[in-house]
DNA sequence: GCCGTTTTCGGCCCGACTGTTTTCAGTCG
């Protein structure tokens, strides 16, 4: 079973404890566990042959979860949440995810009147049932009817990229209001998370008043869901088809709270707890308002504030999310992270010999216009013939055509490249004295991935220890580590690659994003290059960097760790 | 259920908003 699973079957335990009305502290201690397996980059399945023992060593693992989680990997159940699924069907479980109901109201709905599926709920509410119950109202039972609607939208969330627009147009037009002084979003958004849940937007006004009437009366917002003093929600109509309806929060606050605030609705939430934790050692309290010693005032005007208030140096967003930036910062060693504007070249990309829509030519020019340097020209290898992949013989017409294309193209260098299927049986897709021809080989796996876990290391580190592959795309747990029975062993690959000096490839692509943020700073650990790189299949491909500069800003990445920060004379030096 | 330079008990982050109440519980972030 995949460390996700394993993480999603202790999320579940917590969710049905949470409707037994079990100790919040509790859940809290399974949730906390769930998050911190999910994001492991080493299998569960093989830590736990050291025992229960080896597993606490885990942080939030303690003796009770060690146990209960060498009874999965080894029973591949757990008789505690079976016994639990028994009692509580499945779709109460699934009115958690209704918006304004939790575990409380749930447990009553269930109890009391005995419904135990969305249908049930929604013929309840209609009859007036949910109404009668004690605690309930006219009200809840309209938040239920609505909420049921969203419960199948509300699991997705939305890509950053997607979301990107949306919250340029919102916090634009709130900063033009007179009484705007200042304006910007927070969340998950500001964290640079691949995708989010909802936004935060905070602002500074003389008029609180004017922003939220302004929020409300904006053409992307379709419902107002909450009102206070300080705070609005709001329901957002889509920017693009198939893309969710976002809810926005709003803030406002006073001036000398901005940067208390900003860092508050930042978070990440677990960031969040070891700060007032912190704070409390010092005699201090943190909250949205600022930083307090008893009533006293001592911060709170600018993030950078807050932070010296409790004696750390200002953290980036996209590393507060408790893994290890306090670590960091207490060693003096945070990272000063990647930007988009440093990356000089892009490594990987399509044009229409394979299942690209731009020629080589138009692929150049647009990757010039973007301000890059160079670009390596990478189509698929025969294995894909659903992409029309490309044999020796039309690869090495390819090549031709990318060095006729170099002389009607100045400012940008052009490299051939070729991105190659690493076959299921371990080899290579074209044979070794073709891509020793190559100025850049991309080895990935396209086929197979349902493999066993060795297979699957056999393949990469052949792939790796092969001398004309220059980088590993597609190698993380996006690809690979989320199908079941094929996890790798990132350990053994990552030390392959950095022994043999292959390169890793973050993938940009918003949708196969690749070697997310807690992999690469696997990788950065152990010293590999890393290149980030688009896969552009368009002209307009490029603008899907800012997804791969948000991964690698998130795991810690400077422009030392990211080969294509160098110019081209320094990075054709990283390539073995 | 986890954790410990206050270590085997007693803590565990903090506040806003809503609805159903008549002073507060539930939910959310």
């Amino acid at each position: 079973m995949h460390n996700s699973e394993i993480a999603s079957l202790f999320d579940e335990l917590a969710d049905l404890l949470e409707l037994q009305g079990a100790n919040a502290f509790r859940l809290r201690a399974y949730r906390n566990a769930a998050r911190t397996l999910g994001s492991l980059t080493e299998p569960l399945s093989e830590l736990a042959q050291g025992g229960a023992k080896a597993l606490q060593t885990i942080d939030g693992i303690g003796k009770d979860l060690s146990e209960k989680l060498v009874t999965i990997v080894e029973t591949g159940e757990l008789p505690q949440l079976e016994e639990l699924r028994e009692q509580i069907p499945s779709g109460v479980v699934m009115m958690l995810r209704i918006p304004g109901i939790g575990p409380k109201k749930v447990a009553a709905i269930f109890n009391e009147l005995g419904v135990t599926t969305l249908d049930q709920l929604r013929e309840a509410a209609e009859q007036g049932q949910i109404a009668g119950l004690k605690g309930f109202g006219a009200k809840t039972a309209a938040t239920i009817l609505e909420g049921l609607d969203q419960v199948e939208q509300s699991a997705q969330r939305v890509y950053h990229a997607d979301a990107r627009p949306i919250v340029n147009q919102i916090v634009e037009s709130l900063a033009a209001l007179d009484s705007v002084t200042q304006v910007s979003v927070a969340g998950s958004f500001r964290r640079c998370c691949e995708t989010v849940g909802d936004l935060d937007v905070l602002a500074t006004a003389t008029d609180s008043a004017q922003v939220m009437d302004a929020l409300a009366a904006h053409p992307l917002v379709e419902k107002v869901l909450a009102r206070g003093e300080t705070k609005q929600r709001v329901r957002l109509s889509p920017l693009f088809d198939g893309v969710k309806k976002l809810e926005l929060d709003l803030r406002v606050v006073p001036v000398e709270s901005y940067g208390a605030a900003m860092q508050y609705f930042t978070g990440s939430k677990e960031h969040n707890i070891v700060i007032r934790k912190r704070a409390q050692e010092l005699g201090l309290k943190v909250n949205e308002y600022g930083v307090f010693r008893g009533e006293e005032y001592v911060a709170g005007g600018s993030e950078a504030e807050v932070y010296a208030a409790l004696g750390l140096p200002f953290i980036a967003p996209e590393l507060r999310e408790n893994r290890r930036e306090f670590d960091l910062a207490a060693a003096g060693a945070l990272p000063e992270l990647v930007t988009v504007d440093d990356i000089q070249g892009d490594l990987h990309m399509h044009t229409t010999a394979t299942d690209g829509q731009a020629s080589i030519l138009e692929m150049a020019e647009a990757a010039k216009a973007r301000g890059l340097k160079y670009i390596a020209i990478t189509d698929h290898s025969k294995r894909v013939t659903m992409a029309n992949g490309l044999d020796s013989a039309r690869l090495r017409a390819h090549w031709k055509n990318i060095d006729k294309a170099r002389g009607k193209i100045s400012g940008i260098e052009i490299l051939c490249g070729i991105e190659c299927d690493i076959l299921e049986d371990a080899t290579m897709d074209l044979p070794d004295d073709v891509l020793a021809e190559a100025d850049w080989v991309v080895a990935v796996l396209h086929y197979g991935l349902k493999q066993p876990r060795d297979q699957i290391n056999k393949r990469l580190l052949n792939a790796i220890r092969n001398p004309h592959v220059s980088v590993i795309g597609h190698p993380s747990g996006r690809v690979i580590g989320k199908r079941p029975g094929a996890e790798i062993s990132f350990s053994e690959v990552f030390q392959a690659a950095a022994d043999h000096g292959c390169m890793m490839e973050i993938n940009a692509h918003r949708s196969r994003l690749d070697l997310d943020d807690v992999h690469a700073a696997a990788a950065k650990d152990f010293g590999i290059p890393i290149v980030i790189s688009t896969d552009a299949h368009s002209v307009n491909g490029f603008v899907e960097l800012q997804n791969g500069i948000n991964q690698a800003r998130r795991a810690g990445l400077t422009t030392d760790d990211v080969a294509n920060t160098r110019n081209i004379n320094e990075f054709r030096k990283l390539i073995r």
